[in-house]
DNA sequence: CGGTAATTATACCTTTGGTTTAAGAAATGA
DNA sequence: TCATTTCTTAAACCAAAGGTATAATTACCG
């Protein structure tokens, strides 16, 4: 019996991973269930043998997606002792994980519908807003520990001050996807240097000394 | 000949401002023309006489609503000699200009598809983007004077420098939109509280000193 | 083998929403 | 008043997409 509950995982797993690359390509809803079966070479029945339905699907992806990025964050967190290398690397891995996983991201920032399907909460949804929370709770503790070490102005308060520059970044990213070629044209820059430069100035944000 | 002009003018401008109040509650995409044609007070059909599609009636009121933002911008700009009070009626002027024209706000950001209809450039798509050069423009021309008044730290190159605020702006302004409720329930902040102190901090990643 | 259970491919249903058509109403002009 | 033109709109059309039913195929097991 567990070899079929393996079976059952993996064939979910095919199905997810053929939707995460459709989504982080088209998006979720310009991504069909057609699509999804074409992609990871089911037929459409198949999927609704291992899924409930496209919204299942989309909150088991969001909910890994996150996951995932959660612990991306905490890793470069811990990575530096020093706050503001760690600071960098906590913007180079949102980058990266946006790179990869902008469903979830946006999932993330809330800056995407999260499925308003109205009715009574999704059976993932809860688990997602969880995670959400946690993020931003482990960013606030960044930053009450950069105001410790002496990088961050103290008088920030950091639950508002994280969400604030959250949302910002998230706002950059997305014009630096949407407006890559406008970005290289006319200011000759890759999106990664954009991102880095909007870091920056972020960070002058929340120090005490301009540099 | 000009009383039937005037005539389709107003038919035209009826449908425009049903279709502008549908799009500020619930967006372009889930606004049906079913949905404009029972607001306006018009049959479906009679849409499609005074415009050749939904296309069409969404670039109008982007268009309308990018050139009253440019002004407003403007106004705001020239309302102050002290940068600093100029730089609040921005982004006071661009917060209320969300409230009421929340389409238009994100196609000028650029956070909206701005109909990705392939092919080649639409009618009213070359207005729109050049109006949205016209308005980053301004906004950079504000920051080159705040760098004259010695407000700004003359280091940041301008162009650059506003795309980035103009995206984390708008990053912030959906956030408090989408969340509204959590920051009221956490953070005991009004929408327009929030994005005020979301204004400041970005105030303090342009300036010299910080406050 | 033969039968039973699981799996999947195909076709279909339903809803939604943009667009078109054709018929009826209203206005215009002689 | 009648004819012609213009305007309006109900109804039909069409495509896309999520979801489902069925029938064929496969795999497993005695």
């Amino acid at each position: 019996m567990s070899k079929k509950q393996a079976l059952t995982e993996f064939h979910r797993g095919s199905i997810l991973a053929a939707a995460e690359r459709l989504f982080a390509e088209k998006g979720t809803e310009k991504t069909t269930m057609d699509d999804i079966a074409r992609e990871a070479e089911y037929s459409k029945a198949t999927l609704y043998v291992y899924f409930q339905s496209k919204e299942e699907i989309i909150n088991a992806i969001l909910l890994s997606g996150m996951v995932l990025l959660k612990k991306k964050l905490h890793e470069a967190i811990e990575s530096h002792s020093d706050w503001f290398q760690a600071y960098d690397a906590v913007c180079q891995a949102i980058v990266r994980f946006y790179n990869e996983n902008p469903t979830a991201y946006d999932a993330a920032t809330g800056s995407i519908p999260l499925s308003q399907d109205g009715e009574s909460l999704q059976k993932g949804m809860s688990d997602i807003l969880r995670v959400s929370d946690e993020i931003e709770q482990e960013l606030a503790d960044f930053l009450v520990r950069g105001a410790a070490d002496g990088a961050v102005r103290s008088q920030l308060p950091p639950v508002e001050t994280v969400l604030l520059f959250w949302s910002a970044l998230s706002g950059m990213v997305h014009t630096a996807e949407r407006r890559e070629s406008y970005i290289q044209r006319t200011l000759g820059l890759t999106r990664e240097e954009y991102l880095q430069h909007g870091a920056r100035l972020l960070l002058a944000s929340l120090t005490k000394a301009n540099m």
